[in-house]
DNA sequence: AATAGTATCTAGTTCAGCTAGTTATATACG
DNA sequence: CGTATATAACTAGCTGAACTAGATACTATT
């Protein structure tokens, strides 16, 4: 999906970085505008990539990471992790079993219940679309100074809460 | 829309800010996707505020903006804007002037095509809804000191060229 | 044992994208 | 000038992925 701040600021931006050394405010937000469209893009890649939707995408690496971890996840787990209804799940499931990535088998405690596992080349398509640049991520993150690190997270903390306060006033 | 990494990360994560004095690669990255999360979910509380999807609000923007600066649209800047077919941006212009953000009138130059023009009332719903938190959004920003916002900035690049490197490999 | 609750699935709907094709206007060229 | 081609918006009909409602199978409670 197209990103919103940046399809809206694609005309009328002409001062974009105008001081690299010493950035401002406006500097900083487009900064974060920048970061944020690189990702949207990164997604819609992805998702083209592997012939998927994102709640396809998220549906697989959960179950990834569960199975991982030794859990057993089932139909319900995915829909209160997607926040789809069940039977958007039930559909979810059927298209990423029809195509290989992931199987239905009987849950092994709930006999209502089937549990979803990922299939080893769910597993290798995923590592090779994300493990390298959530390794570049990674090293970006580490090659900070402790200065620089929270400075950093002190800043992504405060814009969360500048999001999250929620000023929306509904008049519909 | 949910957000990808966090729906993935909600299990497992038992050392979140384990140490908020002195961050490390984990902790910036999980301030990143906590950021990400918190911007995902105000998105999807104002469609909903707003009763409209992504697509929508991005094109009343877009609209809002060119009309400000004097510009005149079209749909099929709308539709380029936004890289949906001009089929769909006539039904997006369709809903959007139902619902009263938007109206149709003649092109002043081109009488094939028609000009896209925000209402007022669309100005001032999307005034209250996103206002006051971009002015809390720059005010962090404008808070920072050089050195941070220098820090933060560069961050922000370097996570850019990250996702940005595509060593998605097509294998289809 | 009966009743209530939970998990999944099926059927059918809706919404917002798509493609293909139509009409009206604009532009380019012989 | 007139004809061919290009472009803008729209219409009709399709698809994918969400939804609701309801069926079925099993579990848990009392």
């Amino acid at each position: 999906m197209v990103d919103m701040e940046t399809a809206m600021s694609t005309e009328g931006a002409g001062y974009w970085y105008a001081d690299q050394e010493n950035p401002g405010g406006v500097d900083v937000l487009n900064a974060l505008r920048v970061y944020r469209a690189a990702e949207a893009e990164m997604r819609r890649r992805i998702r083209e990539s592997m012939n998927m939707n994102e709640t396809d995408l998220m549906a697989i690496r959960y179950a990834m990471r569960a199975h991982k971890a030794g859990h057993c996840i089932s139909p319900k787990d995915l829909s209160r992790m997607l926040n789809i209804s069940t039977a958007s799940t039930t559909g979810l499931i059927d298209r990423l079993v029809a195509s290989g990535h992931l199987i239905r088998r009987p849950h092994p405690t709930d006999r209502r219940s089937v549990e979803i596992v990922p299939t080893g080349s769910a597993d290798i398509e995923v590592r090779e679309t994300l493990g390298e640049m959530h390794q570049r991520m990674m090293e970006v993150a580490e090659s900070l100074s402790p200065e620089e690190a929270l400075h950093v997270t002190r800043f992504l903390q405060r814009m969360t809460s500048a999001i999250e306060k929620q000023d929306t006033h509904h008049h519909a």
